[in-house]
DNA sequence: ACCCGGAAAATGGCATGCCATTTTTTTGTG
DNA sequence: CACAAAAAAATGGCATGCCATTTTCCGGGT
């Protein structure tokens, strides 16, 4: 996991950048709830380092959008409604659309190889109703889409947004119907990539990810009814 | 000047942020040169604040690329080179892309009249020859496309690309042609506006903002030659 | 003159302590 | 008992100091 906006090979790791990683984590993993304090003394504590690196870390975090801090009054896990998830996959779907086409215009055969095997693995996946080893294939692929666009301006951005995103991992529940969809969009886009039409992977991949950013907002929506 | 990921209405501004904010300012002004080291003692006496609050500012301007630091050897400001201006606004065509479709669905009679006044304002200080009159009002333009998104994700993740696209004020910096076709852009803008046509706003303002980061790869190749 | 090694200076990372503000608890009064 | 005011505790912001690492400088040997 690499830290800087755009990503650095190599970045010693200091105190305040593990604290924040640590922290990341756990908002990421729904440890740390929404609208919990975060409180520096008591992290410092736990974590048996002084308190500032905790507040670098914390100050990052801030920055990635995932606490709030207000002067004199601590940090609090920000909050993750339905409409920001949609927000976010809008955005989000643009940057990978722009992933897809760049990849397309740049393909390799070796490349695209290494898409035909994830992509397959992942179908595999799919038919034997390996529903983790589906989902996680599927973030695979994403991600290898947006390592080889060759943009590491696109790449940082991406990851900042995807943290924010992936928040309390609803990725891994969808309803029947929207996998099956899921599935067929993947392969619309491998057909896109074989036909070298990058217009076309744009097209699709931008189409795909705002269909996940609904079905992740209709997860989030009943989920706060309960 | 806001701060968050998300434009936070209001922030009492810690002194951390205070330091942030000037140092933001004299790496896009120029004043700090890339590769010029950042040492916390200098900054320290300089602005008359303990290092502390430097240190945290330090960090956020490592997290928007500004510049890097390394383990015990300090921090510098980042180069920007060419091919980063072409990333960089690879990503914020994209973005602004969206904003202007998204703009274009949501359009009001009260939002498309105010963006007739600005691109009037625009056309009158280009014919009359008021250069910087006119790239002021390019930019206001550009702003308020964005800040009309309603998507507080989109809005805070361009500004803070472009905090690294506009680092050294290549903006004014055109050879006349490209003016004129930037002008051509907008009014092709606008027409989109008037008949609601989000695809092509979207299609473009895509291609204004690649043909402007092209011209300022441009400009950046020349310099860097002499 | 050049290079090398070690000492001195510079510099960053972190711990700690003090002060300001906020939050919580306690206490006095009707 | 309710409510308000005041005291106490909690908490964050920042200054300062110490240690580790890096960089710079300087003298001696070839």
């Amino acid at each position: 996991m690499s830290k800087g906006p755009d990503t650095k090979s190599e970045h010693a790791t200091t105190g305040a950048e593990n604290v924040a990683a640590i922290l990341r984590d756990r908002i990421v993993k729904g440890e740390l709830a929404p609208l919990d304090r975060i409180v520096e003394r008591r992290l410092s504590a736990e974590l048996m380092v002084s308190r500032t690196p905790i507040r670098e870390a914390l100050k990052l975090l801030e920055a990635d959008g995932l606490i709030e801090i207000n002067l004199h009054r601590g940090a609090i896990v920000s909050e993750y409604r339905p409409e920001e998830a949609l927000l976010l996959f809008d955005v989000i779907a643009s940057l990978e659309a722009l992933a897809a086409r760049r990849v397309t215009e740049t393909m390799t055969a070796d490349v695209l190889r290494q898409l035909e095997d994830l992509h397959g693995t992942m179908l595999d996946h799919h038919r034997a109703g390996r529903t983790n080893d589906y989902f996680d294939m599927n973030t695979v692929i994403h991600d290898f889409i947006i390592k080889s666009c060759a943009n590491p301006v696109l790449i940082a951005t991406h990851q900042r947004l995807m943290i924010r995103a992936r928040r309390g991992r609803f990725l891994a529940i969808m309803k029947p119907e929207r996998l099956e969809q899921a599935v067929a969009e993947h392969e619309d886009l491998m057909q896109a990539f074989r036909d070298g039409n990058a217009q076309q992977a744009s097209e699709v991949w931008e189409t795909h990810l705002r269909h996940t950013g609904e079905t992740i907002t209709e997860v989030l929506t009943s989920q706060s009814v309960s």
